[in-house]
DNA sequence: CGGTATCCAATAAGATACTG
DNA sequence: CAGTATCTTATTGGATACCG
């Protein structure tokens, strides 16, 4: 693949459409050991909100990487677990996240040196 | 990593950051091959503004994965390069350019069935 | 509990025009 | 050419309260 054809395949603008919405990467982290009920994702990952967490969840579902199970009864009770699709983009995260681990130090050096250039 | 200790980690939502912005990866992408002057960059990319390209620039360059030199004369000369940390990141990029080339079909499907549930 | 409805603040990014 | 300065719009995401 070459550099143009990437850039200019709307296909990879989609990727990072998708990694560019801040919780969309972990929410499909926190659903990858199995399906988990909603306050079960919120506790998981801290400090989303119930309201950010279903949009979130919505925009996964629409993109097909995440299926709503609802189970009949009361009070209410619901899941949410990834799509053989959904699975398939947890190795390139995994990726990111690898990359995050290993050289995150770097960049939080870099940026403290670019927010005090006079220290 | 546990999923625990990913999601805790401030460097995973570091990490995340960076791909959050619509142009950080594109603009990583296309200095893949060398260093690229802006005007080259824009033509390169596609429907950035000089406005938008010199704010991703900055935002690459303060946390250490551009460097800007400037080559004195007249007309300006500059150009921008991978520093060796922005080159690692290629690799994470790729790999989720790469899901994109393979599974962009099917997301766009999802998309398209999502908007359009009665048809 | 799961989800929605408002309201609000911050910011990204596009358009345009301008400086050196 | 490189970069800045405005201005405007759209969107994100946070807080809160509420419904079934």
């Amino acid at each position: 693949m070459t550099t143009d054809a990437f850039l200019a395949d709307c296909r990879a603008r989609l990727a990072f459409d998708l990694l560019s919405h801040t919780w969309n990467a972990v929410v499909l982290w926190a659903l990858r050991d199995g399906p988990r009920r909603p306050v079960e994702l919120r506790e998981r990952i801290g400090g989303i909100s119930s309201k950010v967490l279903t949009e979130t969840l919505r925009r996964l579902q629409s993109n097909g990487l995440v299926e709503r199970r609802a189970h009949p009864g009361s009070p209410p009770r619901v899941d949410y677990r990834l799509t053989p699709l959904g699975r398939t983009l947890l190795a390139p995260i995994d990726a990111v996240g690898a990359w995050a681990f290993e050289h995150g130090d770097e960049v939080m050096e870099a940026r403290e040196a670019a927010e005090c250039p006079s220290e």
